[in-house]
RNA sequence: GGGCCGGUGGUCUAGGGGUUAUGACGUCGCCCUUACAAGGCGAAGAUCGGCGGUUCGAUUCCGCCCCGGCCCA
């Protein structure tokens, strides 16, 4: 037997890794495989890379969707694309402060602003370079040289700009709206950073009086919050209770005495009302929760603003004015009980929400916020949505779902500080408006307005002249001290990706933007807010294709989260096997359950191969290392073994030119492949990678080692040549398009046998015989016959190398009748 | 509570009005056949979540319910 060329025994994790590090170490050759050249005669494919915001650790259900987009690069250059696959990390956020304020013990505003921020800093950077590596082990062929931070002045100034832009077209307004306010913290806050408590309240039954009619009966409203009567807008009953009907239409008179509001407010039949709770009656204030907003947003009702910044009772509470929410409860509660306005009171658990960080009751309050416009411009974005490709096409109804939903503006602004600032000033009478120029990043807290920009009013946006001019008239200048929500960067990486505002001939030939690949639980937000930006800056749709993948679940079919403690972490699964080392994880379940699980080997290539061909793309899938390898490390030591097979036969012709005297059994083997070839094509240029995945494995464990090398066999030994050229035509192929999978695994085994990478093939190998049907129609009969020859010897007890009488090749495999023959030594 | 998506052998998964319901892992049996036991061959295993409806015919379409997931309240 000859050597074979591939001397290792079997594909190994650390094999993948010297492998890997070759790969890396070497910067220019890395650049000149993977970086991009915009002004290529290639068509321009850029990857809208989700920039990963690094806290804490990757976990393996985000790694293993970055690995699919990785697929997506390589599949597009094996395609004949000139890919732009960009490495970026969202670095912008309250998640970083948090982090910073928990390490040090400090609240942020205990700081001073810069001080904080150069922790943040120093703080990501650490998380930042974990994140690099990771990116790196799992294979991913970013253009890591082109690295952008979305904290860095770069970023942060296209933001920027682009914020001007939309500013001075008047799509940027400033409006009192409801949010969420921690008023110990001093700070607006998310929705994801509220959490829910258990408290003692009590439940105060009010006795409310009808207007007008000193003879009606007296309303009971049910509250917990009878310091907030004074923002009453509305009282509200369900259309079904028969107990209320009478009341609808008529007003009621605010049992506590306020000041600048009307002391009436109307009873309308609303189906929020839980008939069941207190008196079946409700009070709805501006704002006592999330329920009030939504009744007064729906009802077109003005709000009062009861609460200020510091959490304090405003004026219109008359008595309760200045006092803290708590004291005022209290006092109400005093007022009413000495007015004999209290039927009944008990004291309740009731779950209220609080901020996550302080542990305080959150308020909702109206505050002066920026917010982009967006309602007006659902049904163009919608055409333009329609433009656009999705992948998989039902994921799609997340987005139109979502827009359907729009009813307010967008709210932008934020108090935090590791964001990017808002760039405004304003005058000191507040009138005025101090505009910054394109292209500048500007930290107004620190910065005084830069050159060329310009005064506004801060209502209408009439442009008052330059800065230079105005200056002596604006008085001392305020700068504006919030920040953006982080959406308003990450909503602009596709333009700052496809060269927007920094390379205008590649913005014209990339825009829109190839493909755009997230997951769907960020359609909402990311997607959208994506797609709201190039609606209203250039009214086109964001990209050509949107690439929407499912979420990574544990064992239980959950969502992997931090707070269910049910991740795992990625490097764990993609070192496992590395050094003999074995990689063990505790999962946690519902109900306590807990499993370990384990696995010997699995690596970064059998995790993609395991990810490519395991579920269809925008499907959840569950993460379960011990299938991972079970199911994926075998296909990869066949595939290397079929490999280490063909290196021990030399082949030195022409691979390119299919000869004329094959074979019929080459000839359908070929077919065969020539079908694979047009189905992974077609597979990957629909950013389909399943199909094509599967594809590949079915073929190359399938037909090709089990049926089609047991049948060439003798010939390979015997040195055919149309058996060998078959062979390596087929194997090198087949490398370059699982190349995209599996880069590493692949370039090793054909950099072995033939020279040349596969993760370097820029042409997609052409089908080697193009009419295929009549020799495809002999493979059910082929498999179906060796089945049954091999059955027959099974049951007999005879080896498979023992010859067989009795079998006779059916007329369907006439052509290929002599190497079955010999194949399965017929008598 | 609302919207959307899903539920297919023990596990994961393909398919989507008529199929013998796909494949893999696991299980069981046989085989170390000169690339591969980290293999090969074979077998068993599914009333396609439940109940109704449409239809000659439903796993597939429709309605309701149950369960899971995501997002929004």
């Amino acid at each position: 037997m000859v050597k074979p060329k591939i001397q290792e025994k079997r594909w190994s994790i650390d094999l993948e890794k010297k492998i890997q590090e070759e790969h890396f170490s070497n910067q220019k050759k890395y650049n000149d495989r993977y970086s991009f050249d915009s002004k290529s005669k290639k068509e321009l494919f850029v990857i809208d890379t989700p920039p990963p915001y690094p806290s804490g650790r990757w976990h393996i259900g985000a790694v293993a969707q970055y690995s699919m987009i990785d697929v997506i690069a390589r599949s597009q250059r094996l395609i004949g694309k000139e890919v732009y696959f960009p490495w970026g990390v969202d670095r912008n956020g309250i998640n970083i402060e948090f982090t910073v304020e928990k390490k040090t013990g400090r609240k942020m505003k205990t700081y001073e602003r810069a001080e904080f921020l150069e922790i943040c800093k120093i703080e990501i950077e650490k998380y930042t370079q974990e994140m690099r590596n990771i990116a790196k082990r799992v294979g991913l062929s970013c253009s890591y040289e082109n690295e952008y931070l979305t904290d860095s002045p770069e970023y942060r100034t296209i933001t920027q700009s682009i914020f001007i832009d939309l500013f001075k077209r008047g799509d940027i307004v400033e409006e009192l709206r409801p949010n969420l306010y921690d008023p110990i913290e001093g700070t607006t806050i998310a929705e994801a950073e509220v959490e829910r408590v258990s408290r003692k309240t009590h439940l105060v039954d009010v006795r409310w009086s009808v207007k007008n009619n000193s003879e009606h009966e007296p309303v009971i409203i049910s509250t917990t919050r009878p310091e907030l009567i004074c923002a009453c807008g509305i009282v509200i009953v369900h259309p079904d209770d028969d107990r209320y009907q009478h009341l609808i239409g008529k007003s009621l008179e605010l049992p506590i005495e306020t000041s600048s509001r009307s002391k009436f407010v109307e009873v309308k039949a609303h189906p929020s009302v839980n008939m069941d709770f207190g008196s079946g009656v409700l009070m709805v204030c501006s704002f006592g929760d999330q329920n009030d907003v939504a009744v007064f947003r729906e009802l077109e009702l003005t709000p009062f603003q009861a609460i200020d910044l510091a959490g304090n009772i405003t004026e219109i509470g008359g008595p309760l004015e200045g006092l803290s929410v708590i004291d005022a409860r209290t006092k109400a509660i005093d007022i009413l009980d000495s007015s004999n306005r209290i039927e009944s009171m008990v004291e309740r658990d009731q779950e209220i929400p609080v901020s996550e960080r302080g542990k305080n009751p959150v308020e909702i309050i109206l505050l002066k916020e920026w917010y982009v416009r967006q309602t007006h411009i659902q049904d163009r974005m919608k055409e333009l949505s329609n433009e656009i490709n999705f992948v998989p096409n039902r994921n799609k109804q997340f987005l139109l779902d979502w827009m359907d939903n729009i009813t307010i503006d967008w709210p932008i602004s934020r108090r935090r500080w590791y964001h990017t600032e808002i760039p405004l000033w304003y005058s000191e009478d507040r009138t005025k408006v101090i505009v910054p120029p394109h292209g500048v990043y500007t930290q107004p807290w620190k910065d005084d307005p830069p050159k060329d920009s310009i005064v506004m009013n801060r209502e209408t946006r009439e442009e008052y002249g330059s800065y230079e001019d105005l200056k002596s008239d604006l008085g001392t200048l305020q700068p504006e001290e919030k920040v953006f929500d982080t959406w308003m960067d990450s909503s602009n990486s596709n333009l700052f990706v496809s060269g927007y505002l920094s390379n205008s001939t590649m913005f014209e030939r990339a825009f829109p933007t190839g493909v755009r690949p997230q997951g769907k639980e960020i359609v909402r937000t990311w997607l959208y807010y994506t797609l709201l930006k190039s609606t209203l800056l250039l009214d086109k749709p964001g990209f050509a294709n949107v690439w929407i993948d499912g979420l990574g679940m544990d064992p239980w079919g959950r969502k992997m989260s931090k707070s269910l403690g049910n991740g795992i972490d990625a490097e764990s699964v993609l070192e496992c096997g590395a050094e003999g080392r074995t990689g063990s994880w505790k999962v946690k379940g519902p109900e306590g359950k807990q499993i370990t699980l384990q696995a010997k080997k699995i690596g970064s290539e059998c995790f993609r191969f395991w990810k490519a061909a395991d579920a269809q793309v925008g499907d959840d899938f569950q993460i379960n290392p011990e299938q991972i390898e079970s199911r994926y490390f075998g296909i990869l030591t066949k595939i290397f073994n079929v490999g280490r097979f063909a290196s021990q036969f030399d082949f030195d012709g022409d691979l390119d030119t299919v000869p004329a005297n094959l074979e019929n059994e080459d000839r359908w083997i070929l077919a065969e492949f020539s079908n694979l070839l047009e189905k992974a094509k077609a597979g990957y240029s629909d950013l389909d990678i399943y199909t094509a995945a599967q594809g590949i494995k079915t073929f190359s464990t399938g037909i090709f080692a089990s049926h089609w090398l047991e049948m060439a066999k003798t010939r390979l030994y015997s040195g055919d040549s149309s058996a060998t050229w078959t062979l390596h035509r087929i194997f090198r192929d087949l490398m370059s398009i699982l190349s995209p999978i599996c880069p590493f695994f692949t370039h090793h085994l054909s950099t072995t046998l033939y020279g040349n990478s596969a993760v370097d093939v820029d042409t997609f190998p052409l089908a080697p015989i193009s009419e295929t049907e009549s020799w495809t129609a002999m493979t059910e009969p082929l498999v179906n016959f060796n089945s049954l020859v091999w059955k027959a010897k099974k049951d007999a007890g005879t080896s498979l190398a023992e010859p067989i009488s009795g079998h006779t090749v059916p007329d369907s495999l006439e052509q290929i009748k002599q190497a079955l023959i010999s194949m399965h030594k017929l008598e």
